[in-house]
RNA sequence: CGAGAAGUAGCACAGCUUGGUAGUGCACCUGGUUUGGGACCAGGGGGUCGCAGGUUCGAAUCCUGUCUUCUCGACCA
């Protein structure tokens, strides 16, 4: 049976040194002289480009068209939307010299591009004809974090911002809807992540919006990650900016509008939900590289074979041909993660078999050397991606309490992680009351649940049900 | 940003107290033997000791500053 890894903290003993070994060990990241600015390695790479690739695709599924923006913001421009940039000042990077000339005035390297897209929309947006508009960028973005982990939060962030405008409130609340189900839709079904939808309290919303919506992941340790957000900005912003289109009745109105995102934090989640002792575990649909097959003695004509297998099927594999023992061939393309490995050795060729080995359960299958091995890959992969997901559901679900009192509350915030649900009135006060008293923030909003009783803290009426947990 | 810990070869670390030629294991390179859970033998390469100042005849070692990493807190989409 499996050893575990010697070189990897085990994940019960020190979750955040775990963490770190994975994202080292792995080849995904190195770190940079810059604080907070990771160098995301080939392998690493490898998987955000297959993120970046399915979801542009469901992107363009739904109309979206993708544009590049600036990176430069003027102070003059940020400073339009007075929420906004009260949410965002205290974490910009400034430019303030080009080469050694003072500029008139300074930059910021965008932290988020609200007010870049509004800047455009105001140009472009004449007619009700000129609408909707649905723009996505991929991009970096700078964040002047004062606590940085790989992937989780960092200063230099790699990522996607869809900014969409409409010419009536309820198209672009459909929209901001709209996207957040791509999101919750491609976690699910690429990387086999359960999350929970909903909108954020008035107190945890994006900086300048009417509504925020998120996507609460829940990881191995029980801690939440806020894996995406989807804003609906009502004319706030179109406001301040002054962005008009004349309607149908040539009347001069206030556009609406919404933006969303996604960034490489995913990756982070990839690792905090499914890998183990024994290094990285990434879901099929997700992984650069299915196979890794590693051969034992001379077996060159079934390589052959299942390599030619493998090309025509279109699964992408490696050959792991290089003088190292056996053992530690296995042990490594377990620290990678590639989800199938295929020993095929000479012993096992006496008996017509060669050995497949599941990343996620390390259980070896005997396959018959006639089978054909593309079909039982793609087979296992697919149940692999399946019980990935119900495997991270149960665990999830198995770390979600409900708490009628707030005693009860307090003792399952000291004893127990995960998140907890309650009824709750909503104000700032009870909200506070709870982060100073026991650490935990709002997660997100239940829409779809019933209130059964008052405000767990101030026994108010209550408004909704919702989630409080711990954060990354 | 506050408190604490750390930074010496790709990785993990010793050396520092008491200043005096830069060390160990793994990894790497060459040749050979091996190969089913981290192989073996022989030979070899690699470090301005995070960076910048200071003290000293002499600094990895003592002092000051600074950067980075990790932990806890605050802050944060």
């Amino acid at each position: 049976m499996a050893i575990k890894n010697k070189d990897i903290t085990s994940r019960d003993d020190d979750f955040a040194k775990w963490y770190t070994d994975i994202v080292r060990k792995a080849d995904l990241v190195d770190y940079s002289s810059v604080k907070g600015s990771m160098i995301i390695r080939p392998y690493g790479y490898a998987i955000w480009e297959n993120m970046v690739n399915i979801l542009d695709k469901m992107f363009k599924e739904h109309g979206v068209l993708n544009m590049q923006m600036p990176m430069f913001i003027p102070e003059s421009l940020l400073n339009i939307e007075k929420e906004h940039v009260e949410g965002f000042a205290p974490e910009v990077a400034w430019v303030t010299q080009g080469g050694s000339v003072p500029l008139e005035e300074k930059m910021c390297v965008r932290p988020t591009s609200e007010v870049l897209f509004c800047e455009h929309f105001k140009k472009i947006i004449k007619s009700y004809r000129d609408l909707p508009l649905v723009y996505n960028q991929w991009c970096t973005i700078v964040r002047w974090e004062k606590t940085t982990r790989p992937f989780l939060r960092s200063r230099e962030i790699l990522w996607q911002e869809g900014h969409t405008m409409h010419a009536t409130k309820e198209e672009a609340m459909s929209r901001t809807l709209e996207m957040l189900h791509v999101y919750e839709d491609f976690q699910r079904n690429y990387l086999g992540i359960p999350v929970i939808i909903g909108p954020k309290t008035d107190q945890e919303k994006f900086a300048g919006a009417e509504k925020t919506y998120s996507l609460e992941a829940m990881m191995y340790d029980g801690v939440a990650l806020q894996n995406g957000t989807s804003h609906y900005f009502g004319n706030k912003f179109a406001h301040a900016f002054g962005i008009e289109f004349l309607n149908k009745d040539n009347k001069l109105v206030t556009p609406y509008q919404t933006s969303w995102g996604v960034t490489t934090r995913m990756l982070g989640a990839l690792i905090m939900v499914h890998s183990d002792d024994n290094g990285l575990v990434l879901p099929s649909k997700i992984a650069p590289t299915k196979v890794v097959i590693i051969p034992i003695g001379d077996v060159s004509e079934t390589l052959d074979s299942i390599t030619i297998s493998l090309k025509e099927n279109n699964i992408s594999y490696i050959v792991d041909d290089s003088d190292k023992s056996p053992g530690f061939k296995f042990a490594e393309s377990e620290v990678k993660g590639y989800p199938i490995r295929l020993e095929v050795g000479t012993r096992d060729l006496e008996k017509g078999i060669i050995t497949l080995v599941r990343r996620d359960t390390l259980e070896k299958i005997e396959v018959d050397i006639k089978d054909d091995i593309s079909k039982k890959i793609t087979e296992i992969m697919e149940i692999m991606q399946k019980d990935m997901y119900e495997k991270a559901r149960n665990r999830r679900d198995s770390m979600l309490y409900e708490a009628s009192t707030y005693e009860e509350f307090k003792d399952i915030a000291k004893n127990k992680s995960g998140f907890i649900k309650v009824n709750f009135c909503g104000s700032a006060t009870c909200e506070n009351k709870i982060k100073d008293e026991t650490g935990l923030k709002s997660r997100c909003i239940l829409e779809d649940e019933v209130v059964n009783n008052n405000c767990i803290v101030c026994d108010q009426k209550a408004n909704y049900k919702i989630f409080f947990g711990k954060q990354y």
